[in-house]
DNA sequence: CAAAATTATGACTACGTGGTCATAATTTTT
DNA sequence: AAAAATTATGACCACGTAGTCATAATTTTG
């Protein structure tokens, strides 16, 4: 937690360590990230940064509470504007793209979630990982129940098993659209905006069909919005 | 590379110390990595260190080199003695659980295998990973294409895409056996031998059969080998 | 305006790091 | 056995680290 100093402290000035610690953290994780960078960057001396946040530890928490709310906010939003208007295929991409957006306007805010996420280099690691699954998985979660009530997604599929699933793809895709060099097997760099979509149509796909052969293709679509590409 | 003194140790000296650099690697990750330590639990000098490998780096290359050459050895061989006589269902799941035996027998290499494969720390990462995703999707590649040829998986999908699925799947299923905290979805801590096998026979339905809803099920199966659940 | 309280500063500390090198121990060659 | 070549050693170096604290600057209070 921050000290009381630190609370006291102008908005923008508080924004601006946070943005200077955010961009060092994300850049070199928590072990490599120097404090004696930080202060320089954000233009305060150590012993101010020392008398706002006790320990580095303390620093990275605040940061990472910080960056981790910020990007719920919009993951919750873009989400909720969705739901009920579209289609289920609409949602997923959609939901998607919103992200993606999100990530290329606050790259720091994603490159730090990467890391945690992955790394175990932070402290307490692994609450913080807890604490993240805990939200993006209510999200996807969401998503399922709504394609298993509106008869899109088979009602006898296990949630569970479908959350990690689809969770795995959406985070998967993510990361090898912006992390050049991070995408052990899809090897495509960064992907046009057009190739987002025709990627995230085929996953859908993929998701609802399976990649098994049917000699007879059957479809269900009560919805009457869900389109065979 | 080593130099030619490392060379000519004795094997057992050399293997002593690959394991000692292992373990330390892989616990804290390149940077993070002592070299004081390696050589205080290797039990050599730090002169030696320096006068086997110039420099921490070298250390690390040598490592990691020498730990994915052990790993894709037995994945390749495993693969082998498999793709011939067993049903896709059955190549499956044994290549799972064989890499999953090899792994709880070897923790160090898995682990170094995860770092190099998420995080940015160690040097040249890019290449490593790069390095690793060739074996690896070598190995999915066939298992696509001999889906294909049997006629269990739909001819028409995109191989590259059925690649980055699987292959994802597979890896980060293997993940959350392994490492209590890394799961950010499928919150289920270690399983057991029981466990794995029904979430690999039902994820393996999920990919060929996907989420859909269909409400005339049809099987295709020539080789008479895949049984539904 | 003066006194008191709060905030800012950067030289300083103790420590661990990767890497060096003169010297000692050992092995190989003659 | 002597000489030459190779290998092992650990004290030592320069550096960057997280964190401290006496002092200075500033703000708040009476």
């Amino acid at each position: 937690m921050p000290t009381k100093t630190f609370v006291g402290l102008p908005k923008e000035k508080q924004d601006h360590i946070f943005q200077e610690a955010l961009k060092e953290f994300s850049n070199k994780g928590y072990s490599m990230a120097s404090t004696n960078s930080i202060c320089k960057e954000a233009g305060i001396s150590k012993g101010s940064m020392f008398q706002y946040f006790l320990t580095k530890e303390e620093l990275f928490f605040f940061v990472i509470r910080r960056a981790l709310a910020e990007i719920i906010t919009v993951y919750k939003k873009n989400y909720q504007l969705n739901i009920e208007k579209m289609s289920l295929k609409e949602l997923f991409i959609k939901s998607c793209l919103q992200l993606m957006e999100f990530y290329e306007k606050y790259p720091y805010h994603y490159k730090l979630y990467l890391r945690t996420n992955y790394e175990v280099d932070a402290p307490n690691y692994k609450e913080i990982r807890r604490y993240l699954a805990r939200y993006v998985s209510a999200i996807t979660h969401q998503f399922i129940e709504a394609g298993k009530k509106r008869g899109v997604l088979r009602a006898n599929i296990s949630s569970d098993l479908a959350l990690f699933f689809i969770n795995n793809f959406l985070s998967r895709f993510v990361e090898i659209c912006f992390i050049p060099g991070i995408e052990p097997t899809y090897n495509v760099g960064i992907f046009t905006d057009q190739k987002r979509l025709e990627i995230l149509e085929e996953m859908y796909e993929f998701l609802i069909e399976g990649m098994g052969n049917r000699p007879f293709e059957e479809k269900s679509d009560e919805f009457n919005k869900e389109e065979k590409k």
